[in-house]
DNA sequence: GGCAACCGTTAAGCTGTCCTACATGCTCGA
DNA sequence: TCGAGCATGTAGGACAGCTTAACGGTTGCC
């Protein structure tokens, strides 16, 4: 029923103790100020100010309204203050998911300089699949998403911006006959037998595979495990050879060695976000922590 | 620089999950709604609500706004029922200013019966003179003043009312020739030594002095003392007679007597408050409790 | 895959609010 | 008693804010 900029009103005038003093104060003439002050009490249904000589002064009501309208402002300062913060990155909370392979090299070190730039920030971090991480960033259930994904893949409402290119790595069994060489190319593993680290196929294998085609050929996958670790176990056991990215490796397998692929332009890792959160800056410096993070695993800069 | 209106829309607006159902809620058009939310953006310099598919879904920023808007909506309706409580008389405070002899025989029961009415107003009390008690209400130090006025005697923005007539009594030594009648007249007392109670000239004696001269004498006026029980002492010493008020009496000196008084229509005792004070409900329970007690100590009701 | 329904947004137009300018009633000081 | 100062009414105009109508985009159904 009370309408707060009159309650404003009020207090301006119960302050400065005169409605001109008010009016000279807010800006306005003192018939504007008398008028919301008619208003004002006509909704609170008692008088608030009686005239006193040449002046005003407030009643038991206007008093009582004065000192809320004092409360009200104070809150409202409160939030302007509390968004200013957000806005500043000094407060709020960040929630970020990450694939697998990027948990230990990338995230904890990124998350280490994210904390430095910005203590006041709340991160939570959980581990999910890709396509699941997507949609909770579009879904809103999650601020961010580290992701590997094609930049140019749009989805509506969700921005990705590419971090870096993580690069693919040959990895042999010790004593594989192409063990000796500095560098290999892909064409090069056109013969052996392949174990995948991914299933189902999924955006990284499928990377692999394309630029295979593009090579002229395609290769046997003889072994299909699920993930990474296990992939470089069925390497040191012999049953074939593996492409794997950079990032996956984490501390390999004492049984393989890896190689660098001259060919074959990585997978690209996005950090994708609702667009509106691309404002913030804490998205910002969690963007270069990143950045930074994959640049020392290995990873290189995206373009 | 945020506006407490566009944040309540905000909230509407985040509580309800979509603009439309937050501008049937309003009662508006989803353009208004969704037009106010632009407004509120462009105040706070960020994106607020983001599209997703066919609806909306808040930022950090906006949740973190329509969380604020929340606890200001609260601070409003707080606000609301305290103003609501003070217009019922079930809150607030109330200061009233007394002369000294309504102290004990008036004052007192009063303020019990005040309290059992509005057991949540804090009643402060001062002894005061009635002059000064008057222009304290004036200047709105103190809501109500119990003085010995005339309530003809009108004074800017002050409504004074009556609520006792005080009669005079004789105050005559044990033994006194007069002191067998069972009513005096003013007249009889015409050839006496008089005792005041009252110095300088106030309202009372003043009040007096003019009966007697109605009455066609002028009293001399042998000892002049600033109070009642002191002017008891004086007439218990046979020094002369007195005309004291009937409140003004107390407990009677053992050494004096007291007639009634046939002529002079006594003192009147007045409530004095502010004009918008009188529409408070504890006032009106004051009034009517002062009444009782004047009734019950001697005095007899205005007309 | 095309179509319809729904949602949010935008543009144009209008009504109501709110402020200004001016005049009045009132009080206080000279 | 007159003039200054303050609060308050009244008439008028500017602005904010709502409504209607139209558009772009998304979802779900056929």
């Amino acid at each position: 029923m009370l309408d707060v900029r009159r309650l404003q009103v009020l207090r301006a005038v119960v302050t400065s103790g005169s409605v001109t003093a008010a009016a000279q104060h807010l800006g306005y003439t003192p018939s504007a100020v008398s008028q919301q002050l008619g208003v004002l009490e006509r909704q609170a249904g008692t008088r608030l100010l009686a005239r006193v000589g040449r002046g005003v002064r407030p009643t038991a009501a206007g008093r009582l309204l004065a000192e809320h309208a004092e409360l009200i402002s104070r809150q409202l300062a409160v939030a302007e203050t509390a968004l200013a913060e957000l806005r500043a990155g000094r407060s709020g909370s960040l929630t970020l998911r990450y694939f697998a392979s990027a948990g230990g090299p990338v995230v904890a070190p990124a998350l280490a300089a994210f904390r430095a730039a910005h203590p006041g920030v709340r991160v939570t971090l959980r581990l999910d699949d890709p396509g699941e991480s997507l949609d909770e960033v579009a879904r809103g259930a999650v601020d961010a998403a580290l992701v590997v994904r094609d930049p140019g893949d749009r989805m509506p409402g969700v921005e990705s911006r590419q971090v870096a290119q993580d690069p693919f790595r040959a990895v042999l069994p010790r004593g594989h006959r192409l063990a000796g060489r500095e560098e290999l190319a892909l064409a090069d593993l056109a013969g052996e037998p392949w174990v995948t680290g991914e299933w189902p196929v999924g955006p990284c294998l499928r990377r692999v595979l394309d630029a295979c085609a593009a090579a002229g050929f395609s290769p046997d996958l003889a072994v299909e495990s699920e993930d990474y670790p296990t992939a470089q176990g069925f390497v040191a056991a012999g049953l074939g050879v593996a492409v794997v990215p950079a990032l996956a490796l984490g501390t390999p397998h004492p049984g393989v060695v890896s190689r660098p692929l001259s060919q074959g332009p990585g997978r690209p890792v996005c950090l994708a976000a609702a667009e509106a959160t691309w404002e913030l800056p804490t998205l910002a410096t969690l963007e270069s922590a990143l950045r930074g993070a994959l640049r020392e695993a290995g990873a290189v800069d995206a373009c």
